[in-house]
DNA sequence: CTTAGGG
DNA sequence: CCCTAAG
């Protein structure tokens, strides 16, 4: 048995990358746009399986004529600014692919049944996937909850995994510090529950069948303190009796798991899972040169998120740890997820110090088994790191699609288009203390990454695939992968964008501002904001200590307003080229300066986004480029023929203009 | 809305 | 590029 010590890491958000936005004119054509994704071997493969399943077969496919959206097929959207924010607030809300996947829990199932099976791996604890979503809310898009655990007692992957797409939603991942690092990076996928909170109030539903997995959403309780999310679980249990595959009617609301349907833990399953996500998550981290990270941001509300689109390109994405485990010590192998490093609150309080050194000692036996039972695995004495992710938020896409087409058909766009980046459009990154753990196969131990260190330094990417990575950030962007800082402030650790999201009803403003900073970047063009990126980026706090994420946080963040709100997005800058100038000089020559607007009119009346101010600053700048030596001129150089027209003309213009003075004064003078 | 200029 | 005053 090897001892393990396992690290807890709470996960915000992620923040993926934006994909490049459409120019305005292909936006008008109105054809989606989004990358390929790279081979399926990124974390979120089964999610992609699911959602490919849907497309596949679900209703929910795109294209299908959808019985469900049978008022909105008709419905055309027209206004360019309609549709970006229906994509924005509606089709991108993670909500939005994840609660269709859900729905689809027969896929879910069939996956994770078929995940291959290690042999070698012993497996013990629930396996078992929980998925619940919240029907409660209004949402359209189902909030989900996916919940696996499994346990591996050899390599002590990783305990659980949770997703949720609830407000809060949140990934928990535990770790065992000899984890391998690829195997945090799937761990990323699983988490556990938090025994303290959640299991106070588990008003789990289960569903299963055979092909079909149902989902029951019931609310969680809102937990006292720490989440103050209302979770709903789902487990998803196979039956053979169970042949229906419809979502249950979130009418059961708190069945304790144990009453429920009945919940057949199998550890195979989930196990599988995170057997097979950890898989991919090898194949694709290795050798694959780490390039920017993207973020993602989870969205947590509905309606705000989306605005950000733009931002997402680039996530960083960060943890904090939740408490200090370091007082647990220890333990060997135990697996166990659960209790122990789930649940901040046991660890917070009472386990710590005391337990670490007993178990240190001889917890072997202890560990292997416990996970049987489930609530046995409460050993404190692992000293682990939590993580929890918060939400994944999607990554930019571009859509384009035709005027005509029926919103149905957007749907099965935009779920096409997150199908492809949940399937192989991200890979995990790590990086620690500033570097990027390229290495998959050193344990947390080994690079440092342990319960005692200062989990501020680690922090985890969503990269795209290289393959499909979306272009706009240079590939270095340090604002990918931000380390959170310390755990205090819990209002810090929102970002903007995140808080958004998740107070965006409740904020108008908030609201208001993302959405215009979405509009402005239409407007902008091709590259998004990245200044505005980067801030929210900067700020955001992708991880959060698991504590964090509750009230207080929820609470308390007030988003501050952004200043000069996204909504105000400075334009992009785009210099203007040889052409131009070119074209620049010979209007001016002609018409003069001073008349900047037939200026336009005749030399840059296709460009939308040179404005006559444009062209009177690129003028002035032109005019002081030319004055200047050549050394001191920076960009693409002008040719010196050009500047000297230009010098030329502006004398010319200026001697005119200075006559015009002469005589309107005189002019002037004479009367009186 | 355009110009003109400063920032 | 932005912002603004001024026409």
């Amino acid at each position: 048995m090897v001892l393990q010590k396992r690290l807890d890491y709470g996960f915000n958000g992620y923040q993926v990358p934006p994909i490049p936005r459409a120019t305005r004119s292909a936006r008008r054509r109105g054809i989606i746009r989004r990358k390929a994704n790279g081979d399926g071997t990124c974390p979120f493969d089964l999610l992609a399986t699911v959602a490919g399943k849907l497309l596949g077969e679900g209703e929910s496919s795109p294209d299908s004529t959808g019985s469900a959206r049978g008022k909105e097929q008709n419905a055309i959207v027209k206004d360019e600014k309609i549709k970006e924010k229906s994509y924005a607030e509606g089709c991108y809300e993670r909500g939005f692919f994840i609660s269709e996947l859900v729905s689809q829990a027969p896929v879910v199932n069939r996956s994770l049944s078929e995940l291959p099976h290690a042999q070698n791996d012993t497996i013990s604890g629930p396996a078992s996937v929980t998925m619940s979503s919240d029907c409660s809310e209004k949402f359209p898009f189902a909030k989900q909850f996916v919940n696996g655990e499994s346990r591996e007692e050899e390599h002590g992957v990783f305990s659980s995994c949770t997703l949720d797409t609830e407000s809060d939603k949140q990934i928990k991942i535990e770790l065992s510090n000899n984890a391998k690092v690829s195997t945090s990076k799937g761990a990323a996928i699983s988490s556990s529950e938090f025994p303290d909170v959640w299991d106070k109030k588990p008003s789990t539903l289960l569903v299963t069948s055979d092909d079909s997995v149902k989902l029951s959403l019931s609310p969680y309780p809102a937990p006292c303190r720490s989440f103050p999310v209302i979770r709903n679980d789902v487990k998803l249990d196979n039956r053979d009796d169970d042949e229906n595959s419809g979502c249950t009617q979130p009418s059961t609301p708190n069945k304790a798991s144990g009453s429920a349907p009945r919940v057949r833990d199998r550890p195979i399953k989930k196990l599988l899972a995170s057997k097979y996500w950890e898989e991919n998550l090898k194949s694709d981290n290795e050798g694959h040169a780490n390039t920017g990270g993207k973020t993602m941001h989870a969205c947590h509300n509905r309606n705000s998120a989306y605005k950000h689109q733009r931002s997402q390109r680039d996530f960083p994405f960060k943890k904090r740890k939740l408490f200090k485990c370091g007082s647990f010590s220890n333990s060997d192998g135990e697996m166990s997820t659960d209790g122990i490093c789930s649940s901040p609150t046991s660890d917070l309080h009472g386990n710590a110090s005391g337990y670490s050194k007993a178990s240190s000692g001889g917890g072997t036996a202890a560990g292997t088994s416990v996970f049987n039972g489930g609530r046995a695995s409460f050993k404190p004495s692992d000293s682990c790191v939590k993580f929890r992710i918060k939400s994944f938020r999607v990554p930019e896409l571009f859509v384009e699609i035709p005027e005509n087409a029926t919103v149905g058909s957007l749907k099965g766009t935009v779920m096409e288009a997150v199908t492809a980046i949940l399937g192989g459009g991200l890979r995990i990154g790590v990086v620690f203390q500033g570097k990027k753990v390229r290495d998959d196969n050193k344990t947390l131990l080994q690079t440092g990454i342990s319960h005692d260190y200062k989990l501020d330094a680690l922090g985890f990417s969503l990269e795209p695939n290289p393959i499909q990575a979306s272009p706009p950030l240079g590939p270095d962007c340090r604002s990918c992968v931000l380390p959170c800082d310390t755990p205090q402030p819990l209002t810090r650790c929102l970002s903007p964008a995140i808080t958004g999201i998740q107070q965006g009803r409740s904020d108008d403003h908030t609201g208001t501002s993302l959405s215009n900073f979405v509009e402005s970047d239409r407007d902008s063009a091709p590259s998004p904001h990245y200044a505005a990126l980067e801030k929210i980026s900067a700020n955001s706090r992708a991880l959060v200590p698991v504590t964090a994420v509750n009230a207080e946080a929820l609470a308390v963040v007030p988003l501050r307003k952004p200043k000069r709100s996204e909504a105000t997005q400075r334009r992009i800058r785009r210099p203007f080229s040889v052409a131009e100038v070119e074209a620049l000089v010979q209007a001016v020559e002609k018409l003069g300066t001073g008349r900047w607007r037939d200026v336009k009119l005749r030399a840059f009346d296709n460009a939308k986004h040179r404005t006559y101010v444009d062209l009177k600053d690129k003028w002035k700048t032109l005019v002081h480029t030319a004055r200047i030596s050549p050394q001191q001129r920076r960009g693409e150089p002008v040719p010196q023929e050009l500047l000297d027209r230009v010098l030329t003309a502006h004398a010319y213009w200026s001697q005119q203009q200075a006559k015009q003075q002469m005589k309107q004064p005189s002019d002037t003078y004479l009367l009186l």
